[in-house]
DNA sequence: GCAGTCAGTCTTTTT
DNA sequence: GACTGACTGC
């Protein structure tokens, strides 16, 4: 007899889905590979595998379940308690909010750490710095060492912290990855080691951790056989999503944690992986079956639930050009006329008024806004569309690319209540000091390094002879970290005092502070969500909200939208119409993406997973030419570009090829309505400016 | 020692 | 076109 949920899904997937539960005397199952196509049910199949578990028993409690980003986790959570509910009836009542350990491995590892601080030596209140702070921090300490006036250009902070980072990730030695990765910094090996070594005192000193930290300190920990144990012990069932897309370290944490790999469940698909930037190796998912002994069961799904036949055929034809895989072409019942489309467009304005029109003609025939989706390689490519579709009035929520926590008056407030929380923290401290009037860099050290040596760090600040111009700030500042500190006033109404010293201070320094103004309204809204000032500090570091409006403020929920998001962050998803923008050698694949035959490589499963978003309609778009940035808005200097080298002429078949305007002969080529092709004014008034 | 200006560099994707 | 470092005046 087979329960009713389990009717829908097909053979693969519900071997999956049972794969070692109901084992005799309640033993655990042993290790599973899932490989799973684009499309083929993937996330379905993981949640109805949770579900199983727990309607065959198990408790939720102590199910781990790591999934990419966190938005993924909360909509696998939502789907097992749905599938549980028709599998249990009336008794799933009690498993609201149980399957209470879901979450990335940066999330997981920070609530493991912070539990088991005391035992690692760390003190419990640690704040987490994100990519950028990371980078202030290496800064700082290259500046100290004396790094930033040598006489060969030493890396910048950007590039000493991927380099830093990329070792650590890829448990490799820092010979191997400057050789591999960063050639031309190999001459700077023994001062970069210096530079790490510094760096990482820096932060046990100022009680930070990176994000590599979180995974770091905890696979050092899973090194310690009693710690190994207790932590792997909490959970019977450890269940990771998006396999190929993590690293060495992670591989690390998890043989840590299921060493004999029973309970231990993977899904991923190598022909989506697209992080290697991240240090991410298709190695994991590959060598995983033999990592045990008896290896772990691979299960592949390969029929394709998503996409029309022919959009499947030209993504298979993409990803077929691939010098190396290993899973099997998807298939798929769901035929179609309509193929692809592969649209010339003149440049990007153009690109920009062709998906425009096509989108609201979409919208006439009934696919709502939200059905349809924008895709680019670079955060900047989607720029001539966003301000094209603000013109037109068409919402659209974006994705991927900088995001409002990375404004610097976002930042500001941040760094205010992360030093209050920790004032050990430098880069929070150094930022914040600064903001006050006649205080730079020298100021700020002296000041920090006062802090660190006191045992009463508010007193200190107060005694500090600080500088003439900042007399006058100086008394409100120590008394607004002094009450953030007391806690007096409680979360989140801290928030609205740290505006209210900061509004000032942003009107004098920013000119357009009026815009500012109204993220930080925003900024107290989502602080409210939060219950304490610790986990809103945490979490926003960890799951920063990824998605910026076109208009002010977030579009309410019920309303339409177009998604725009880059490649990277349209991982998982899915939409009945998909746009690829500047399909074109240079774009995809980035011009700075085609060092290595590896990273070659990646571009086109970049193309390949982004192509494979489609349900019914896609449009690869390609703009002819290209307008060099750094000329005055009415210059006209430009470059041509041609199709994208992952679809060459014997794949163009599988495309229908069009261009757009599509232009008369002897017509005019402007065939839209009238409307301002230079202004003539801007440039008169430009001869003199 | 701070703040403003100028010239030169690097420019992706994200937890 | 943003960020960094060097230079200059206060």
């Amino acid at each position: 007899m087979q329960a009713a949920y389990l009717e829908k899904l097909n053979e693969g997937q519900r071997a999956a889905v049972v794969h070692g539960i109901g084992l005799a005397d309640g033993r655990i199952g042993g290790p599973l590979l899932i490989i799973a196509g684009a499309g083929s049910g993937k996330t379905n199949t993981l949640a109805h595998r949770v579900a199983q578990l727990i309607i065959a028993g198990a408790d939720p409690r102590r199910i781990l379940l790591m999934t990419f980003s966190r938005r993924a986790a909360s909509e696998m959570a939502k789907r097992v308690e749905r599938i549980c509910a028709k599998g249990l009836g009336d008794k799933a009542g009690i498993l609201t909010d149980a399957l209470a350990w879901s979450g990335t491995f940066h999330g997981i590892g920070a609530r493991i750490l912070r539990e088991y601080a005391i035992e690692l030596g760390l003190d419990p209140q640690f704040t987490i710095h994100d990519r950028e702070d990371s980078a202030d921090l290496m800064n700082l300490v290259r500046h100290d060492l004396g790094f930033s006036k040598t006489e060969n250009r030493f890396p910048a902070k950007g590039t000493c912290l991927s380099i830093y980072s990329r070792t650590v990730n890829s448990e490799a030695a820092l010979d191997e990855v400057l050789r591999a990765n960063y050639p031309w910094c190999a001459a700077w090996e023994k001062e970069l080691r210096e530079l790490f070594a510094g760096y990482v005192e820096a932060k046990q000193i100022q009680n930070v951790l990176d994000y590599d930290d979180l995974l770091l300190y905890w696979a050092q920990t899973m090194g310690d056989a009693t710690l190994a144990d207790e932590i792997g012990g909490r959970w019977d069932h450890v269940l990771v999503d998006e396999y190929q897309d993590t690293n060495r370290l992670q591989a690390t944490v998890l043989t840590g944690l299921r060493p004999a790999g029973r309970g231990l469940t993977v899904v991923g698909d190598d022909a989506q992986a697209i992080y290697s930037f991240r240090a991410a190796t298709v190695r994991n998912i590959l060598d995983f079956p033999k990592e045990f002994s008896p290896p772990a069961e691979v299960i592949t799904l390969d029929r394709n639930y998503r996409s029309t036949q022919p959009i499947l055929a030209a993504a298979n034809g993409v990803i077929g050009l691939a010098r190396e895989r290993f899973t099997k072409d998807l298939w798929t019942d769901r035929p179609s006329n309509e193929r692809p489309r592969l649209v010339t467009v003149r440049d990007e304005a153009g690109q920009a008024q062709f998906v425009a029109d096509e989108v609201l003609e979409n919208r006439e025939t009934g696919m709502r806004l939200k059905d349809q989706a924008v895709l680019f390689r670079a955060s900047h490519h989607s720029g001539p569309l966003e301000v094209e579709l603000t013109r037109r009035n068409i919402p659209f929520v974006k994705f991927g690319g900088l995001k409002f926590l990375d404004s610097a008056h976002v930042k500001d407030m941040l760094a205010a209540m992360r030093f209050a929380q920790n004032m050990r923290d430098r880069v929070s401290g150094f930022r914040l000091l600064q903001l006050l009037p006649g205080v730079g860099p020298a100021t700020a050290q002296t000041a920090l390094d006062a802090v660190a040596d006191s045992a009463d760090p508010i007193d200190t600040l107060d005694r500090l002879p600080c500088p003439a111009r900042a007399q006058a700030e100086w008394p409100a500042f120590v008394e607004l970290l002094a009450g953030l500190r007391s806690g007096a006033s409680g979360w989140p109404a801290e928030i609205g005092q740290v505006r209210a010293w900061y509004e000032p201070h942003l009107e004098r320094i920013h000119e357009d502070f009026e815009m500012r103004r109204a993220d930080l309204l925003q900024l107290e809204d989502i602080a409210a969500g939060y219950p304490t000032r610790e986990r809103f500090l945490t979490e926003l570091t960890l799951d920063p909200p990824d998605a910026t409006s076109g208009q002010a403020g977030v579009p309410l929920l019920d309303e339409d939208y177009l998604i725009l998001s880059t490649i990277h962050s349209a991982k998982g998803q899915e939409w009945r119409s998909v746009f690829v923008l500047n399909t074109v050698d240079g774009c995809i694949p980035s011009d700075l993406g085609v060092g290595t035959s590896d990273e070659i490589e990646e571009e086109r499963r970049l193309l390949y997973v982004a192509m494979t978003r489609a349900k019914d309609s896609l449009n690869l778009v390609m703009p002819q030419r290209f307008f060099t940035h750094g000329q005055s808005a009415t210059g006209d200097r430009h470059v041509y570009a041609s199709r994208t080298r992952f679809i060459p002429a014997n794949l163009v078949e599988l495309f229908e090829c069009r261009a757009w305007p599509i232009v008369a002969p002897g017509a005019s080529v402007n065939t839209g309505p009238r409307q301002v092709r230079l202004d003539v004014g801007a440039r008169m008034r430009g001869m003199w400016r």
